[in-house]
Parts: C-alpha cells; structure tokens; sequence
DNA sequence: CTGCTGCCTCACGTCGCGTGAGGGTCAAGT
DNA sequence: ACTTGACCCTCACGCGACGTGAGGCAGCAG
C-alpha cells in the first residue's frame, strides 16, 4: 500500500499544501500517518476522502457540514455518491435557470422593455440545496423558522443527536409521568412540561415562539406521525399534549 | 421614479442588509441618494447593478472584480448579458463533467474496481479557462490593444485558430532554432525572428507597436505562465527572447 | 409621550484559506 | 563528510465577504 506526502497529494488533488495543512488542523482530513520525522503520510483512503471533500466543497457545503456528512456512517459510499449526483443536477438546473434568465434579460433589452424589480430577481431565490428534503418543506415551506433549523442541524454530530435524543426521552417520560398522574393540561406542571419542551427546540433547532408553538400543538393531532408517537407513548397524550402547549402559550 | 429603502431592497433581491451596507462600504453600489437623514435610497438603476452583481457573484467572482468589470463602461449591457450567458454555459458543462464523474465512480465501485489517484481528481483539474481571460483583463484591463483584440478574436473561428496556432508554432520552432544556435539577442536573425513575432500579433490580434512588444517582453519574464512556456522550448529563452525584442524595437 | 419598527454607524467575530518567518529533514552531488 | 536545494514542519498574522450585536437616531401609531 503506497503513502503520499503532503506535495505529492496537493499536486494530485490541485489542492494546494496549505489547504490540506488546513483540513488536519480542523480534523476534516487528517492522514494515516505520520513518520518519524513528523512528516505527514496520506494513504489511499486518505485520497477517497479528499475526493469526497473537493466535491462537496464544488458544490458549496461548509467544511463543517461536509464533515459531518463524511462522518455519518449511516450513509454508505453508494449512497453519498447517488447523494453528490442529486445536489450537481440540481445545480445545474438552477444553473439553466439563471442561463434562462439572461436570455430573458436579452429579450427584454432588444425590445426595449424593463422588468418589474421583483422579476429581476426571481432566480436568485431558489436556495439550490433543496430536493433533498423536500417533503418537510413542502409543510413549512420556507419560514425562517425551517431555514433556522437547517442551517442548525446541519452542523450536528452524532454526539448532538445522541444528547438530543436523550433530551427527548427524558422529556418525554416526564409528560407521560404528568400525564399518568391525572393532571390537568392547564395545571402547572402540565404548563411547565410544556414549556420545557418548547425550551428544548428553542435550544436545538430555531427559535420557538409561543405562536410557533401553538402550531406545532395542533400538529400533533393533525399529522399522523407525531400523532402515533405520542399515542404511543400513551393514549389520549397528544390530545394532552396539545391542550397544555395552549394553556403555556396563553399564560404567557 | 419610485426609490426603494436598503430594508425593501434586501427583500426584494434576497440579501441582507449587512450585504447592502458592505457593498456600498467597498463603493461597490452606492445607493443613488440619501434622505436628509441619511437613510439609503436605492433607484432602479441601482437595482439593476445589483442584478448584475448577483449574476457575476453567483458565479464566484471576487467582489473587486466584479466592480471592474461593471464599471467598465466600453462594455454594453447586451455585451454583459452575452457574457453572463457564456460563464454560465461553461460552469454547467463543468459541473456536468462532474456529475459524469461522479456516475464513473459508481461505475468503478459497483465493479469493485478502484481508480488511480489522478483518475480520481481530474475533474478538479479542469478549472475553467475564463477565469485566465479575466486575470488578463484585470492587468490589460481598458487598453485599447486588449479591447482591439477582444473584438478582432471574436469572430474568430474554430479554422482561425488552428491557422493561428500553427503559425505560432512555425515561430516558436524558428525563435528555437535561431536560439540553439547559439545567436546574440542583438543578431540580425534574432532580430527578425522578433519582428515577425511582433507582425503576427499585429496581423492576428491588435496593432502591437514596438513600445507594446517592449511591454510584451518584459511579461515574458513577469508572468510566470508565459515564461513556462517559453521555458519549456528552451531553458534561457524567455531571458532572450525579451532581450532580442529589446534590440529589436531599438533598432526601429 | 411612549412604544415599535426600521435605519444608521462602529466594531469585533467567522470561515477558508494565503503568505511568510523560522527552522528541521533528506537524498544527491562534490 | 559536507553542502545544497527541495521538501517538510509549526506558528501566526492577513484577507475577503460578510454575520452579529451594541448603541443610538427617525418616524409613525396609539
């Protein structure tokens, strides 16, 4: 198994060695090895890798997000490669797009005509990184709320998603304990629960207002999903659940 | 004529208003005017710019760039758009040889064969020839010779260029011959190889006069591309060549 | 006249490197 | 055995294109 040194990858990988230097400091791409002089040794995995970053980095992702895209061992090679295909053709069509768009530019000008100002910048808006999740989108479309979220958790680690889901658990039973006591959604323990859980997708995801909260409330009981996984819990909790987010927003 | 708040403007193209402060900061776009309180107000005109900032920006050309190329007004606005239209077309072929390597890789993995490091990388390589043509601009920026040849190249064909190509490789293998030979910069030989170096420039791309190919020559040595080159021919020959076009316009 | 929203100007923080400074390493030639 | 030159190392500061408050004026609504 051959091993590079750090010239010979730049010259490679048309990087330069200051970069690479760059990516072991922030532990994006750290080499095999190293001799005993401290020189760094890159091997072939090493250069997969490489090759996994450059792409991303092509098509804009942070060099944090590509990290923990890179480090997500759910996804397998297959799957980040079917992953990169997606994101460049959805590049490409915005890219036609804006190509569309100059041509519709053109036109205008040969004919002497001006766009309204909401026109000129149509294309612009399309935030190429959609059709990766779309279905969630499609709900929220694009409220600030949603767009804070993805720009939060795209830079989570397993670590983040193991604690947040340990919060989750633990707020969770603590509703169920509430909840299986007797209490009243209004109560103050209910309201407190509730309040609790609105604090814990402030902390993680976006800024949850109480208005914002309301909504999610009525989500519960509306989307079959979230609905199952409370009635799961316990029945009759989502009803619950949705009740006490409404007394905590109201008292607020 | 309606005039637009920094607030209204940042809603309407889908930046920020941080974006718009710094942009006039960098006299990139200054709002057409100011309230007597000294609130921005943006005019279409500026709106325009904006677009077309927008456009080079997407892109991914320095903001100091895109100001030269903006301002400089030997350029029409169609002639923009043309351009515009040009980068994008080069960007989308680009990313397509991307996703064409992406699909190989597929290809190689399903297989379960494994590519060659450079295999792996050359895609990255291919980075795109217009980036070079605006480097030129920004150094020949508004010269009239780099405007003349602008305009003379773009008719050019694909069988120019070939015809081009040869006669410049006829005068390379000459400026060689000539240099081999162990001839003084300053003999009649190197000499006239210079003159009919300095005719075909005239002939092909802009009137050069001698204070031109004095420019020229000192390039060859400044701008390491061009010395590679010449370099390449024959190590000593950018340092000879610049001294015979000396001579030469010397002795006109 | 109080509050709210939008605007202003500093001014420091961030990301992805570029660009030396100062110094060790190692194969090749003399 | 010694020198040279290419390559490597680690700081550490700089830069472009903004993000993100802090502190304060402007203008209107109730």
């Amino acid at each position: 198994m051959s091993t590079y040194s750090v010239g010979q990858v730049a010259a490679i990988a048309k990087v330069t060695v200051r970069t690479l230097h760059h990516y072991d400091e922030i532990g994006l791409l750290s080499p095999g090895g190293r001799t005993p002089a401290g020189y760094r040794r890159y091997e072939d995995a090493d250069l997969d890798r490489l090759q996994q970053i450059l792409f991303y980095r092509e098509l804009g992702f942070p060099l944090e997000e590509i990290a923990a895209i890179l480090d997500d061992d759910s996804v397998s090679p297959t799957e980040h490669l079917r992953r990169q295909h997606q994101l460049i053709s959805a590049r490409i069509t915005h890219l036609q797009e804006l190509a569309a768009a100059v041509e519709h530019a053109m036109e205008a000008q040969k004919m002497g005509i001006s766009l309204t100002p909401e026109e000129k910048f149509e294309v612009f808006g399309a935030d190429y990184q959609e059709s990766w999740e779309s279905e969630a989108e499609q709900r929220w479309g694009n409220t600030d709320a949603w767009q804070q979220s993805q720009r939060r958790t795209a830079r989570y680690d397993k670590a983040d998603w193991q604690r947040i889901k340990a919060e989750m658990d633990s707020l969770n039973s603590r509703l169920v304990e509430v909840f299986s006591a007797g209490s009243a959604p209004d109560s103050a323990e209910a309201m407190e629960a509730a309040e609790a859980h609105r604090q814990h997708i402030s902390d993680n995801f976006y800024d949850c207002t109480y208005e914002i909260h309301r909504c999610l409330g009525a989500m519960y009981l509306s989307d079959p999903r979230f609905t199952a996984t409370y009635e799961d819990l316990a029945p009759g909790l989502a009803q619950w659940l949705h009740d006490a987010i409404l007394a905590n927003a109201a008292s607020h």
